[in-house]
DNA sequence: TTTACAATTCTACAACTGTCGAACTATTTA
DNA sequence: TAAATAGTTCGACAGTTGTAGAATTGTAAA
């Protein structure tokens, strides 16, 4: 991943709420019970925010656009999933120095 | 640190010459022989970009004031020196979920 | 002291962002 | 089929951002 990617990602983590969503969506589907599925519901997640509904759509889609989660609509509602190896290539880049010294 | 504060820093590496800013320093840094230092020259680090100083000095203070980096004046140079608790703390946040699968 | 260099401050501006209300689509339920 | 629910799209707008040019400050070298 390029520095313009990583920058994508860290974008899409600037503002607080949409950080957060991400970090709901990332408990979510962490204490999911069926543990292969790793997956929320949106609409649990919405509800513990104060923004309205066309902002958390725009929020959604800027997080899946920088690759860290997926959506997929299941009947009337929309799962959320995180990508995992976005996160990690981040965490990777910002860890450089650090592994270097090994 | 909180989410906010975790926003703040994210913001500021979401600029793609903002973030290359903070890795040249980073590698700068390590890569400096007097170990106990990990201090660089902004002045080596400008060259390396094709935008103005006034930019640069913009992208500093941004830098400065997400608590990523800190800079002193010594003489006519700027010297910069990487502030690791910070993004160490960012990358706590983002490996939340993995931390307590263990 | 004059000149040159490193960096900052100020001003301005086009482009982008976060948010909302209104209208809309898709799906389920009554 | 009609009503309700979940989410999207569109249009608008105030606020923010990245950048450069011009002028300025601080420091060192000639």
């Amino acid at each position: 991943m390029n520095t313009k990617q990583i920058a994508k990602v860290m974008k899409a983590l600037s503002n607080p709420n949409r950080l957060e969503l991400y970090l709901e969506i990332l408990r979510k589907c962490e204490a999911s019970f069926k543990a292969e599925d790793r997956e929320c519901l949106v609409s649990d997640v919405m509800c513990s925010f104060k923004i309205g509904a066309p902002t958390i759509s725009h929020h959604l889609k800027e997080l899946t656009n920088a690759g860290l989660i997926t959506t997929e609509r299941k009947g009337k509602f929309l799962v959320a999933r995180i990508i995992e190896d976005t996160i990690d290539e981040v965490k990777d880049v910002l860890s450089a120095a650090k592994k270097r010294k090994k």
